[in-house]
Formats: C-alpha cells, structure tokens, sequence
DNA sequence: TAGTGGTCTAGACCACGTG
DNA sequence: ACGTGGTCTAGACCACTAA
C-alpha cells in the first residue's frame, strides 16, 4: 500500500490464476478486481495494449474479455480515450400496478428529472396505431418521443401517439403528457402493459448511453380513458440496469381488486 | 424453382450493398435474408470459411456479424455442427396482476408442460433467505430449484426457498408447488414481484438454450399467507424472447398521498 | 502528435459432432 | 476422417480524443 502510483493493477505483468479459455480467465480476474474494489467506478484501465502485453496474450483476446464486461454494464469505452470502470446507474423502481406519469412519479420522490424531444409532431398513422387508437380514415395521429433522464442519466426511450382528438397539439405538452391530458379532461384512468426483454439495438443503447446488446425492457401500454376509449399507445424501451418493476399480485381467479 | 440445391445463398460470391463496417454489412444482408424468407427458421448457413471466402472477408468478420445475431436469437449455433437459423420460441403470456401457478397456468391454455428438478432439497439458509422468510436462528430452508419447459423448449428457472415449516419435505413437491401447499392449507393469496432485465450469464443461457449474453428477466417474488406471514422466495429467470408480462394499472393515486 | 479504441486480415490449432 | 464452430496470434491501418 505504500505505492502511491498504485491504480489497481500495479506495473508488472499480470498472472490468471484459473483454466478454461483465456479471455474467459481475463475477464473472471477483471470482475474480480472490480467487484474487491481493486479498481473502483470512473477509474481507467490499462490501455488493451498494456494488457495484452502485461497478460501476455493477443490484444484480440483482451479484446474479447472486455467487450462481454461493457456488454454487462461494467466496464466503459471511450473511443480515443480508454476504457473505465462504469459508474453503477441508481435503481429506479416503478409501480406496475398503479397507473403514474413518469414526471410526477419523480417528482414524488425528489429526483431531478429532464426529457430531451426526440419527436413531436402530427403524422399519418401506422397500421397498429390506426388499430389500437381506433382512428376512422384519414385521421392523424399525434406522436412524442423523448429521452427520459435523471441526474443526466438516460433512463428511457418513450414514444408515444394519440389521436389528435385526444391531443390535438403535440407541441402543446411540456413536461407531463398527462398533466397536459388532465387539463383537457381526458387523464387516462386505466392502462394496459406488456413488457419483455430484449437486447438493445445499437440506435437505442447509444440514446440510452450503453453498450449495444445490453439487456433492456421493451413495453407497450395502452391506457384508457374513463369512457372506454383508448387514450394513448406508448411503446418505450427502458435500461434494464437501472429500472425494478414492481408489481403486487393476488390470488386471482375473479378479476380485478 | 427449378433448382434442388438452392438454399437462399446461390453458391456465388455475395455482394453487400451498403456501407460502413464490413461485419455489420454482413449483419444487415444476413437479417434482410432471414426477414425476407430467404433462409427460413431450421436452414443452415453456410460455413463461416465458406461466408468468408464468398463475402471475401475474413473468418473474423464473419464470426463478429455472426455472433451479434446468434446474440439477438435469430441465428444458433452448435458446435462441430453448423450454424442454423433460430426457431422462434412461442410467446407465452403471464400476468403480473393475477397470483397464478406456472403449472395450473399453462394447464389452463392447454399447452404441455414439463419440469426439470435442477435441486431438490434442505439447506442453510442464506442471508437474504433468513431475512426475506423470516427465519429464527438454527431454521433451515427448503429450495426446490428447476428448469421450466413448454413443448420442449425451456422458458425459466425457477428457484424457490420456504421455511420448512410450510414446507418441511421439498421431496414432496410433484409438478405444482402451489397444488402441494394448498393441500397443507397455506397457500399464499398475495404476493410482490420485483422484476428487472439483464443479460443471461453463461451457465443460466445454457439451461434456457439461449446465448450467453441474451436478454433475459430476473423476477424476484415474495409470497404471503393469509396470516400475513411470508410463504415463499422465488428467484426466477425467464428467457426474454419467450416471455411477455402484462399487467393492468390503474389511477392509484398516491398523488397528494 | 501521441495514444486510445475500432476494424480487419491470414493463418493456426483445438474440441466437437457426424458419417 | 472430415468438417464444423471455438480460441488465439501478430500485425496492420483507421478514427477519435486529448495535450
């Protein structure tokens, strides 16, 4: 410890104490080093190059084993840069049974909040819209879609549409879609989602800042008005390494509370 | 039509049309042939020496485009056998409203179900299982651990931990925990899932027959007796690509709450 | 300009499955 | 025995970032 050039990694070559192929070695001794603390979050790694050499293998097999660790959401890489230690994204939990708008979900719970338009505007609808939102023949669909972020964090993709009965104009939403909606008397009352997982597409986990592969939810929600009318289709993809859905269940054979 | 060996890919070289890296290239066109019906579910793909020499790219690159698709589930590769386009699972749905039992609830629908027992048996519990269940010192735990298949095809691992008095003999337990605890009258009528996405870890993909990395969802639930007291603590993983959750939400509002 | 990650190559050997 | 995917190498050039 007396070492104050220390970083983790010392200077001298590097020995993988375990079997098995080597870059499979390389990365269990890179977790290792991350999850003991050895190397902390926002802290650099050793250039490949260096690795390779201090490692002794082929700087594609260093390659290898820190590309599955970005994967995961561990590690970081920055073209031109280097590669660091990612720093863990806080856990946000949101209700699945209780129908909430993100921004006055955050807002209760004292988070800084801000959303980046990626979309907004009146379209022609898409088959599934003019199916879902039940539109009669050339009517038109309101559609947002912005990043959603806390503590400048990318959490979620949403994209929303709406007939333009519902939301006649899109540039009129400022913070909340459905404060927005309460003004005009139509907050949706009920809501219906479907969730999965996926592997994020390479535009998607650039928006969202991580690695291209990296787990994330895909949900479709349709929410409705108090009338029966379908209010709203919303599909979002959300970081799976920063959201818990949270749902409570009962013993159901009846339906509904 | 008229020729017997067609198998999608002609036997010429092969051109890609767009630009950027040559490895995503090659994603898109071997998308597109699978997208349009080119290479159908079960075909196999040309070798990757014999991609390489027709794209007239290295073997690398092949396996670089290759790889991501194998990690997205659309192609499957099986060592010393080939590379062969991914069957896609069927969807199943499971609602994350209604308390339901995996048996029962794909008995309902009709469809065949299996389980394999990955563990079976009376352990010491875990930090997280003294706490969760509520266990007093010197209680062991029961876990029953077991792999979930639909025609065949697995779907989660479910691992499950009680107190071992409500389930003292995990031997006991035949296809249906829920069935087995209802016999001894404590069958839990409520219960909380946490849910989240991440990728699968190797030895988790191999159980699902998936590939390391693919997306899948942890769900954490704990269930609770009519008495109030906690039944049971499941940890499950369930394919991303076979699974979609719904749920319903209603206005709850905690809003001024 | 120097150093980093990103892409790509040609060739080698191993481990596995099938005929 | 043969062909397949799985691992690994040494070296090259490009694209980006930072000093």
């Amino acid at each position: 410890m007396g070492d104050m050039t220390e970083d983790g990694f010392g200077s001298g070559p590097i020995t993988l104490p375990s079997g098995g192929p080597l870059y499979l070695q390389l990365k269990r001794w890179l977790e290792d080093a991350i999850a003991n603390g050895g190397i902390k979050p926002g802290d650099a790694l050793p250039s490949e190059r260096d690795l390779a050499l201090r490692v002794d293998v082929s700087r594609v097999t260093v390659r290898k084993a820190v590309q599955q660790l970005v994967q995961d959401g561990l590690l970081v890489q920055r073209h031109g840069s280097g590669t660091f230690v990612a720093t863990p994204a806080p856990r946000v939990e949101q209700s699945l049974s209780q129908l909430t708008s993100f921004t006055e979900d955050m807002a209760r719970r004292g988070m800084a909040v801000r959303s980046q338009w990626l979309d907004r505007g009146v379209y022609p609808p898409s088959p599934q819209e003019t199916m879902v939102l039940g539109l009669t023949a050339g009517e038109q669909v309101s559609r947002i879609a912005r990043l959603r972020l806390s503590q400048e964090t990318p959490l979620a993709i949403e994209r929303a549409s709406l007939s333009t009965q519902i939301l006649p104009d899109p540039a009129a939403v400022r913070d909340s879609l459905y404060a927005c909606l309460e003004q005009a008397g139509s907050r949706p009352i009920r809501a219906i989602q479907r969730i999965r997982a996926a592997n994020l597409e390479a535009d998607e986990a650039a928006l969202l800042g991580v690695a291209p592969g990296a787990a994330g939810l895909y949900i479709e929600r349709v929410s409705y008005l108090a009338n029966g009318r379908v209010a709203e289709l919303t599909r979002s993809t959300y970081r799976g390494d920063a959201y818990d859905f949270v749902a409570e269940l009962r013993l159901g054979d009846g339906r509904t509370t």
